[in-house]
DNA sequence: CTACGAACTAGAGCCGTCTCTAGGTCAAGA
DNA sequence: TCTTGACCTAGAGACGGCTCTAGTTCGTAG
């Protein structure tokens, strides 16, 4: 039930070399055990871990408040305000975010509208010829 | 009814560093016109093409397919269905990226959500004592 | 044995997108 | 005349986030 950095990169979606990245930035909750050979081995808490890093990622926080973020819960109890601020913050940044995609998925549409109607007509012409 | 980069930089949030390089790379429909001294003169018509480039990079097209677009548009009427093509191909990455920003969201809300119990819990005892 | 594949570290390199610097022009106001 | 401020060009620099390289060390299969 130990996972290999290979297996892990598979199971993630991230290359081996982000993983390894990932973890001197210090944003794994906790420290990766390494096995014989002095080998990285991820636990099924890694990979969780993992996982909502990438959700976090995804959405544009960037490492060095993901790092604030970890380091907070590795302290342990007493500091869930903290996380909470950090938290409800990117929240409404990917809020915002959502808007803005709207918004420019709203103007492409039209625009592919537009287009799509001329090309059909111009394929219309083409036919009825 | 001309604007100088100051001005445009004002208008649409780009920096006038920002718009030199917009205009380097070659994503501005038409040539800007210059003023006395050399001086760049933006037009109404260069404000909106540049609002719809920020609407692209915004929803993350690369300044390299902005220029293809940008590139086709200038060489006028013929190459709709190429247009097209660019467009709704970025248009299916923003669906996507809808979705994955949605899955974050959700993530994040669930969190958000469970630290707010935490905190609240932790607050109502504290007054309760 | 040898060779292979996967892992290791430290650190350099790359890509995209700006952002800033240096050195200069020009017009208007004090 | 001097200063100020906005602009110009060319090119260097910054920054985030990986990605790759070099040189090793293992463990296993042929």
């Amino acid at each position: 039930m130990g996972l290999s950095i290979g297996q892990v990169a598979e199971r993630t979606g991230l290359s081996v070399h982000a993983l390894r990245f990932y973890e001197k930035e210090g944003i794994l909750a906790h420290q990766v055990h390494r096995g014989p050979g002095g080998r990285r081995v991820y636990t099924q808490q890694d990979i969780d871990w993992l996982k909502m890093c990438i959700m976090l990622r995804m959405s544009g926080m960037p490492v060095p408040e993901i790092r604030r973020y970890t380091d907070l819960v590795r302290q342990g109890d007493g500091n869930e305000l903290q996380r909470l601020d950090i938290l409800k913050e990117h929240q409404q940044r990917v809020a915002q975010q959502m808007v803005q995609l709207q918004e420019c998925m709203d103007l492409i549409t039209h625009k592919v509208g537009i287009y799509q109607d001329y090309v059909n007509s111009i394929a219309a012409r083409a036919v009825g010829q």
